[in-house]
DNA sequence: CGGTTATATAACCGCAAGGGAATGTAGTGC
DNA sequence: GCACTACATTCCCTTGCGGTTATATAACCG
């Protein structure tokens, strides 16, 4: 499962994902609050499901869409790769930078 | 400054921002690594540029691009609201999980 | 079983974004 | 000053994506 970069790059899919955060919610629900028409929400879904971002759980007519947090992780193990460049204080960002300075080649 | 979404989504920009990680690149050995144009390459910089994610040294006819890892640690801050999800062994990923389980309304 | 609710899918449209070719621009070295 | 190098910008084309409307599917209720 790589990691879903464009699926994050859109701003109604990270909306629902915040408000997924909270707790589950319907499609009617997401509709609402996303102030799109249902199928707009639906296909969004859909490639939240795709991603893995999301999980539904089946009641009655009603979709409980859930969030799947394991995709965030891999982001997460992406970003660890730059990490270093903003922690700590004499840390390897000014080492970074420093080196840049001296030697840009 | 807001989180680039939309400027990470492009794989050929975080293949740059993978080469930078490294050390500073010219242009011309951006294009070559990427395989696209030159053109095509100096879009995309532009594009990271504007999104603060790289700076550039001029010297001579060369620009030396270079990282600026600002914006990621702005999408760290962003993950962070999440990373509770996943970090843990007795945290809040199977306390959220279960209470899906439970009570999926 | 017919109507209603809740969601998904299909069909269509407009636009913005990525890609290349051609051209512009700035700095260098002879 | 002139050719050359290294990038940037412009123009054009094509594709994909987000959005809506209309339609299909499926489960509930009386």
């Amino acid at each position: 499962m790589p990691i879903p970069f464009d699926v994050l790059a859109e701003p109604s899919r990270r909306r629902i994902l915040d408000l997924l955060l909270e707790r589950p919610h319907l499609v009617g629900e997401l509709t609402e609050q996303l102030g799109l028409s249902q199928p707009g929400t639906s296909k969004h879904l859909r490639v939240l499901r795709a991603a893995g971002l999301v999980q539904v759980r089946q009641d009655a007519q009603r979709r409980w869409y859930a969030l799947r947090p394991e995709p965030l992780a891999e982001l997460d193990a992406w970003l660890a790769h730059y990490r270093h460049l903003w922690t700590g204080s004499l840390d390897a960002l000014e080492r970074h930078l420093d080196a840049m300075e001296d030697d840009p080649r």
